[in-house]
DNA sequence: ATGGATTTTACAATCGGTTGCATTTTTGTG
DNA sequence: CACAAAAATGCAACCGATTGTAAAATCCAT
């Protein structure tokens, strides 16, 4: 009565009168089990409900079909985590996993020594590990040592990384959104996020080589510092807006952070898209939904979530892999006066 | 070679000099084990990087040590998944599993006949099974079997299940909404949401209380039906807002229907709050971001997801529990013209 | 019918821990 | 110093599958 009195192999072996191996191999489909044999195993692993023990499984294998994924997010003064972007990335990852017959263990660390990511590694309880994001981790990322062979991190492609990068074109992103805000006509432009993070500082890359000293443009762009925490960049948008400088569109590292924007100016009398056109990034579902729409760039998440899996299974397989880009579109809606 | 060169049990067993059952009860703390001979075999755990290998032990132990979360989100017309309410749901589940030492698989089943819960369970990947939300799933979840004491599930409290039930006080919350759309001197609410859902028709029916024909209410209550997907909401509303009916508040079951909500009777004319109340269900992150803020029913979803866990570990040792209602409040914001 | 090739099945080791019980070592007491 | 009690350690079975190899059964051609 083992087991929750489940039925495991060797009961299945027991009731057709074959060895255990031999039923291993017919519920397996090996070719070495003669098709009456098997198709005999197989109806009677039905009637009495047989069900794989995966952790036996796992062990002799030395493999457990889990993937995990790691979202560092940390709780800054909100505790809530809030984000749908990283949602449709998980999202995306589970189909994507669930497609080559993987489960997501998924781990949210809460606080930044937190080394839970390497536990599942070590353990085996994860044959790989997705990491979203950047955020607090590089330094940590760049000593996983042997560990980097079975690790996928989503971010902006810096130089050379042990692990396995896949990520949007965020300097094509960048530079999407400025020549849009260039072609609409705005002048004077705020750039909302943590250019320490290398996604972002790609995409504030990508804006300045339409907007920058050089690249004769007589625009201006001024920079604004915020994690991506709406909360933060409400209030820092609210202390820009009282402040001296005049700016006429504005493009945030996220929609999170875009939306937060819309509100701060709204607060102080700005009309959007009128006053102040907000661009954001992600193209997350309430995008769409927020009014003025949210001109965003869509950085393909669920092709996102599918190029990192397939990556970390090819190495988890041995194989040595490239980064990947994923492609980078921008989408207008209502917020900026496009077309 | 095997283990990718990792040092294992019998290895620090070697080491030290000791059989591997004193190094398992010493990396237990086990009393058995002589406190010298303990240290010695722990400092030598840490100097050669030794880490347990989970599979092993879970096998043993008939414990994997992992829970899993179950998000049934059917891709209708739109394939993302963004409903915050869930990634916060995810966040604080995964937090309170981590903090009794439990790992979470995640899993979106992609269609209503997926039985990857069933799999999970019966295989021993996770020891119980947390299922957030009926939808879809209330003739499945009445069926579990002997299954079903591991099983969890958040939603909305209705006859006797053979689950246990966590959820907010829907009743409660869809009252509040009520006496609050009364005290601002509403008279004709729309009510957003699919009402075949356990949780949703609770909320109606605590709206109900205060407006329904025997409340001695003068107002008036429609039911516009609608799944948890915004755009759906979204062309609903806006076919309401060209029919006759006129209204002047408008509950929806969720936040992310309220910002639809919001966006369809904007692009319509109507101004949100001096038209249009708008209430929503959830205080997900963006209701506060905005504009005009939200107001909404704040189902405290981080004690959610621990009463859950604990409710769950409680079932795994084999006690019973009850079914638990979290606290649920009321959060104004500028959307109602409330205080 | 015979023998070699082929198909099918069984045996047994193995993955890496945990734990009941037996055995050895240490401790304490008279 | 002897001897029982207590503490510490070792032995071995076990969790439930997978898989290399040996053995048995079947097939086929002569």
């Amino acid at each position: 009565m083992v087991n929750r009195g489940r039925i495991t192999m060797s009961g299945l072996a027991k009731l057709s009168g074959v060895d255990i191996s031999t039923v291993s191999r017919a519920l397996n489909d090996s070719p070495l089990v003669n098709s009456k044999t098997k198709d005999h195993i197989l109806r009677l692993a039905t009637e009495t409900g047989y069900a794989i023990n995966a952790r036996a499984r796992s062990l002799r294998k030395q493999s457990s079909q889990t993937l995990g994924i790691v979202i560092p997010v940390y709780p800054g003064s909100h505790q809530n985590l809030s984000d749908p972007f990283f949602l449709e990335m998980i999202g995306a990852v589970s189909q994507a996993a669930a497609k080559y017959d993987y489960d997501l263990i998924i781990n949210l660390p809460h606080s930044p020594t937190e080394i839970a990511e390497q536990r599942l590694l070590l353990s085996g309880k994860a044959d790989g590990l997705i990491v979203i994001g950047q955020a607090g981790r590089t330094e940590r990322l760049k000593s996983l040592g042997d560990a980097a062979d079975r690790v996928v991190v989503w971010g902006g492609m810096i130089g050379a990384t042990d692990y396995t990068l896949v990520g949007s074109d965020n300097f094509e992103g960048g530079r999407l959104v400025g020549q849009h805000l260039e072609e609409i006509g705005r002048q004077k432009i705020v750039f909302l996020g943590d250019t320490e993070l290398p996604e972002v500082r790609l995409r504030y890359a990508g804006l300045m080589s339409v907007w920058g000293d050089d690249s004769g443009n007589s625009g201006a762009v001024s920079h604004i510092n915020s994690s991506f925490d709406g909360h933060e960049a409400y209030d820092k948008i609210l202390d820009l807006c009282e402040g001296a400088n005049k700016f006429d569109a504005i493009f945030a590292a996220s929609d999170v952070l875009a939306i937060a924007a819309i509100h701060a100016v709204q607060s102080k009398g700005f009309r959007v898209p009128e006053d102040v056109a907000v661009v954001g990034y992600d193209n997350i579902g309430q995008a769409a939904m927020i009014s003025p729409g949210l001109t965003t760039i869509d950085q393909n998440i669920s092709l996102g979530g599918e190029l990192m899996v397939k990556a970390l299974i090819d190495k988890i397989a041995g194989k040595t892999v490239k980064a990947t880009l994923t492609p980078t579109k921008l989408v207008i809606r209502g917020s900026t006066t496009g077309r």
